[in-house]
DNA sequence: CGCTTTTGACCTGCGC
DNA sequence: GCGCAGGTCAAAAGCG
């Protein structure tokens, strides 16, 4: 091996396949650079390689913005890395037959050498699908000095005409590669926010149709099927995590049948039940297949899909992927577990590694099947704080209580997942993206991934100075002073305001450019009038802080909406005289696009107590107020006909899919045990409500303002 | 008695 | 293959 220039080649049989041509040779140093290249040769095939590192042929011509292995290491894109595959893979097929050339030559110069030694010409080839100049016996060229340099630039700028080619093909592909990764994150939310409504939709249905024939006759057809399909297999398997329509996919054991596990949902309409087995052989495992009535499946779930040569393929990575994405939000709390408007069961505690303080598992109870968990642990080192870490998507209608903190998780959850999808490993640096995605908020919330999994970090710590019930009234005339404290970050209004410039479905009315000095107005509202958002937006901060009627008329807006009279928020909020009420429902009315726009303030106004609970305002979500527990649910499984049970477990409280666990009674003491806020801290659940609420616009805003320019960004480094 | 919580066993993935 | 750690299950204990 030689260096050359400070890159390392492969002696001259490298620089014979670039067109460089070595000069006149003497017999005798001819006759010992034969002897050296085939010793080269030689040891090249018994290595079973010409080049054994890539790195070594790459570096010559191509730097390092193509060096797959730093490229791997450095998290590099799939795409790009398929198509630094293909060029590399295009060229090693040259190198192959320039080497078979080379051979074949050499081979020759052992019969004829010394004497045609001076008459050898060499002989260049050109390949016929890049025109590129290979030469065989370059080494026994006699063409002149002047002659060689020309090929040789000739051919350099021929290769690097290719290797720039190469490499805006490369680019275009990757740009391509992130317009398709927007579309399908943006179909992904259309789907959910559909997928949600649908499912209201149907439960409003449910709940008109469905009457107690109607059930019987259900679960009678469901025996009928149910027997059926039992002879043509042992039994079968439906998963309650799967209560979405389509195919429950099992695998079980062919050891133990308790020993069973989802492979996915398959998203197949029909109604009627189909089963099918198939046999893997690798690990022994007999896969099924269930198809059940698609009516029975509030939870269809199109994303996944299988496939049935590999039925392991897409959904175990959806789903593992999707399961990784984990929400850490960090508060400073007393009490065991924080109040997120949702109803979990414990279900587990276990003492992790490193921490004395035991972890406990929840299940979210308010819906059944919903996949949400979360674990809440102490801190190791400050007691007083919680960690409590979010896992998956709900898969029902949330209380507006709950909303707050499911849009925030789900957004800054989505935020991680759109981004580390660009990313090799799948993990950002947590740093880049802490200060990428809430530059503002180091003093009220960060964010970071972090490995194992992919977690956003929410940390509420620092606001220490948040009084609790005792300090903090009930009264968002109270509000400036904690408000104060968001809001003196000079980059909020800014933030809050791209929120708003980013999110162009706003048809909000328009209003009064002129933002008075005295009493603070209402922001502008369309969209068109970029510039005075960031104005506007720290007017509204400071008009929300300082009214004191804001609770009330926010209210009176919210109740219009729901009573019918204005059909979004921004009639809601040209309507509504308040000022700041005005302001709030435009921010959260765009703060989660594609959802319920009125959930987060309707949450903050629950937790602030300045409007009942959402049993009060929407039907469809007090059916589901009801939280399921571990007993019930397990009596209510003891209680019911096998065949019930073994068709799934969720049918067994109701016959209807879509009907809402059943509710029960509840004793005085164990109504005070479900109490998910602690005494004497409801004023400071408020107050993370607000901060979650405010959270979700800033991350749900970021994530299209640097849709573009932070994650290219991230691309083009990497790339 | 009905319900919740506890807790040991079990499962699974990962690193060595 | 083994051990470890995280996560889950479900029987049993505890509570009102």
């Amino acid at each position: 091996m030689e260096k050359a220039n400070g890159l390392a080649v492969e002696s001259d049989l490298s620089i014979g396949f670039f067109g460089i041509q070595q000069n006149k040779l003497t017999a005798n140093s001819f006759q010992r650079l034969i002897t050296r290249r085939k010793n080269a040769i030689d040891s090249e095939q018994m290595n079973g390689s010409y080049c054994s590192d890539k790195r070594m042929f790459w570096g010559t011509e191509f730097p390092a913005n193509l060096n797959r292995r730093e490229d791997a290491a450095a998290g590099k894109e799939v795409a790009a890395e398929d198509e630094v595959d293909r060029v590399v893979d295009f060229f090693s097929e040259h190198r192959k037959t320039a080497r078979d050339d080379r051979l074949a030559a050499v081979d020759e110069d052992d019969h004829h050498v010394m004497e045609n030694s001076h008459d050898h010409q060499s002989v260049p080839k050109t390949d016929p699908d890049t025109g590129l100049h290979l030469l065989t016996t370059n080494a026994r060229s006699d063409q002149s000095t002047v002659d060689d340099e020309f090929s040789s630039d000739a051919e350099d700028k021929r290769a690097k005409n290719e290797l720039t080619l190469l490499q805006t093909e490369i680019q275009t592909m990757n740009a391509e590669n992130q317009r398709l990764k927007g579309m399908l994150s943006q179909v992904s939310s259309s789907y959910t926010a559909l997928q949600m409504h649908l499912r209201a939709l149907m439960q409003k249905k449910q709940e008109a149709n469905n009457t107690k024939e109607h059930e019987v006759v259900q679960v009678e057809a469901q025996d009928k099927k149910h027997e059926q399909l039992d002879n043509i297999l042992p039994r079968q398997f439906v998963d309650s995590e799967c209560p979405n329509g389509g195919m429950a996919v099992t695998q079980e054991s062919s050891k133990t049948s308790s020993n069973k596990r989802t492979l996915g949902c398959l998203g197949l309409p029909g109604d009627i039940n189909e089963t099918a087995a198939f046999n893997n052989e690798k690990d022994g495992k007999v896969i099924r297949i269930e198809k059940s009535s698609g009516l029975e499946n509030p939870g269809w779930n199109p994303n996944k899909v299988l496939d049935l040569k590999n039925p392991n393929a897409m959904d175990q990575t959806t789903e593992s992927t999707m399961k990784k994405a984990r929400v850490l939000v960090r508060t400073r709390s007393e009490s065991p577990m924080i109040s997120d408007g949702c109803h979990w069961r414990k279900y587990g505690q276990k003492m992790a590694k490193g921490n004395p303080c035991p972890r406990a598992y929840y299940r979210c109870t308010m819906a059944v099947g919903c996949p949400v968990r979360k674990h809440v642990q102490r801190c190791a080192n400050d007691r007083s704080i919680l960690m409590t870490t979010y896992e998956g998507s709900h898969n029902h209608p949330l209380p507006p209580a709950a909303m707050a903190m499911a849009s925030t998780t789900a957004a800054a959850a989505n935020m991680l997942l759109s981004g580390s999808i660009s990313s090799a490993d799948g993990i950002m640096n947590p740093n880049f993206l802490a200060r990428t995605i809430l530059p503002c908020s180091s003093s009220m919330a960060t964010i970071s991934a972090s490995a194992p999994f992919p977690t956003v970090t929410l940390d509420l710590t620092h606001q220490q100075n948040v009084p609790y019930a005792s300090q903090l009234p009930y009264n968002f005339g109270s509000l400036p002073h904690n408000f104060g404290s968001l809001a003196h970050q000079s980059q909020l209004p800014q933030i809050l305001g791209q929120a708003l410039i980013n999110q162009s479905t706003f048809s909000g009315p328009q209003r009064s450019q002129e933002q008075p000095q005295g009493p603070p107005q209402p922001p502008q509202l369309h969209q068109s009038q970029h510039a005075s958002h960031a104005d506007t937006l720290s007017a509204a901060t400071a008009a929300i802080a300082s009214d004191p009627n804001f609770t009330a008329a926010l209210a009176a807006a919210i109740s219009s909406i729901l009573s019918g009279s204005h059909p979004n928020c921004a009639t809601a909020a040209a309507t509504t005289t308040n000022s700041a009420a005005a302001t709030a429902i435009a921010v959260m009315g765009r703060s989660a696009p594609g959802s319920s726009n009125l959930a987060p303030v309707i949450g903050l106004l629950v937790s602030r107590g300045a409007i009942g609970e959402p049993m009060d305002l929407h039907p469809t979500i007090n059916n589901l107020w009801q939280p399921e527990t571990q007993s019930s649910r397990t009596n209510r499984a003891r209680k019911k006909p096998l065949h019930v049970l073994e068709h799934s477990d969720q049918y067994a409280s109701d016959h209807s899919p879509w009907a809402p666990v059943r509710e029960r009674r509840l004793s005085g003491a164990t109504k005070r045990r479900n109490e998910w806020t602690p005494n004497g801290s409801a004023a400071a659940c408020a107050w993370n409500s607000l901060v979650l609420v405010l959270l979700g616009a800033i991350i749900t805003a970021t994530k299209f303002w640097n849709s573009e320019g932070f994650w290219s960004s991230v691309r083009l480094r990497t790339g």
